[in-house]
DNA sequence: CGGCATCCGGGAAGATACTG
DNA sequence: CAGTATCTTCCCGGATGCCG
């Protein structure tokens, strides 16, 4: 019950004016980014997060989501009755922050250390998708894809040579995959065999899409 | 001199496949993308390195050079004689990172907690022009800057749409600036009056090239 | 002086257990 | 399920000192 003074002065500052040393303070702790990257497609409970963040405690959580909300980065919102359950979600301008994540995503992806076989989660895969996507690859195609990872589905739809991935029902979409994330993965960025995923409904449509996607090389240490 | 085998193992990992993640493990340690940031415009002593991030101590700075070369974002040169000191450079790859840092600092920019009157290092100010530049207010400007800060000196150029900074001597040039980059800063996009600064060459180049940046406006907290 | 190792104090991260 | 309390471990930051 003892009064904590530690709201904002205690936290590590850069002391820089730069804009990149500001950002770092906002969504640079360790954890941060990644449970922005969580709330990216759509609000979530405390224990979504958890479960998508294996190895992030408790505790930590509590902290994160304490900072990120004094920077105006996330808001806590409770959801009207009779759900009434507590759920955390960005503010329109914490959503901006996405081509932060994609560029370090895609930045990261040609090191010569990425292990692209460890575990991922089901939001992760939706933003890659964004990330990885080239518009050039897909020119006027048009197809829209259900995925089931579990409880949680989407929806990517592919149009106008942009793709967009929404938390939706997966109705009436051309083919629904079920799986783990890192299955499809597999498949759309390593070459793996498709049979290894359950599809329902046009496997070309899906076959086409995983064309779309491409890794950058490597690079070389230089 | 126990032998450490601390050098890879031990690092916190996210154990997440997303590139994102990947990302964090190799430049989200605290001060290293403010490294990465200092490199960007050409090779750094350690001591230079030390001066442009206060804060930063030397035991810190040698555990993140050593960091980053092993993720292969940075190496370690030593310049031909006469000079034959040791410098740090970013790889080609490194030098790919630079739209994390703009993205990251175009979206803090808009943060209600930004200060911009802390102290700002000159490559910071170099990269600010590049991350701030609009090109729609640019049109078809051709103009050359130089700015001197203290030892440093640096070249903008501005043609065809774009805006090109480089660490180089200010031959040539329509117009030269001599100031702190905190009061380069506080011209440009804090619209002091020019005359903080000390111009050499045409001063109308200058204002009009001050013209061509804009801060963002502020997010609001929803 | 530049580059790095070493020691130390404080604080953040991580694991576990506990409470409403 | 949504956190809080506690404890341990490790990292960060400062100081000092060694060696070229």
């Amino acid at each position: 019950m003892k009064l904590e003074k530690i709201t904002e002065q205690s936290r590590r500052r850069y002391d820089d004016a730069c804009g990149t040393a500001h950002g770092l303070e906002l969504i640079g702790e360790r954890w941060a980014m990644l449970i922005v990257r969580e709330l990216m497609l759509g609000p979530r409970r405390f224990g979504d997060l958890r479960a998508s963040l294996p190895g992030l405690s408790a505790n930590v959580l509590t902290q994160r989501l304490e900072g990120l909300e004094a920077a105006g980065v996330t808001v806590r919102r409770k959801l009207p009755p009779p759900a009434s359950v507590q759920v955390y979600d960005l503010t329109d301008w914490g959503r901006e922050a996405e081509p932060i994540i994609s560029a370090l995503g895609r930045w990261a992806a040609r090191s010569p250390d990425h292990d692209p076989t460890l575990p991922l989660s089901p939001v992760s895969m939706m933003l890659s998708f964004r990330t990885m996507f080239d518009a050039g690859k897909a020119g006027d195609a048009r197809m829209r894809l259900g995925f089931r990872f579990g409880a949680e589905t989407f929806v990517v739809e592919v149009a106008d040579g942009a793709l967009t991935a929404r938390r939706e029902e997966t109705d009436g979409v051309d083919v629904v995959v079920t799986a783990e994330p890192e299955a499809v993965a597999a498949v759309v960025y390593g070459g793996a065999p498709v049979e290894t995923l359950s599809l329902t409904g046009s496997r070309a449509v899906f076959e086409r899409f995983a064309s779309f996607f491409e890794l950058p090389p490597k690079a070389a240490r230089v």
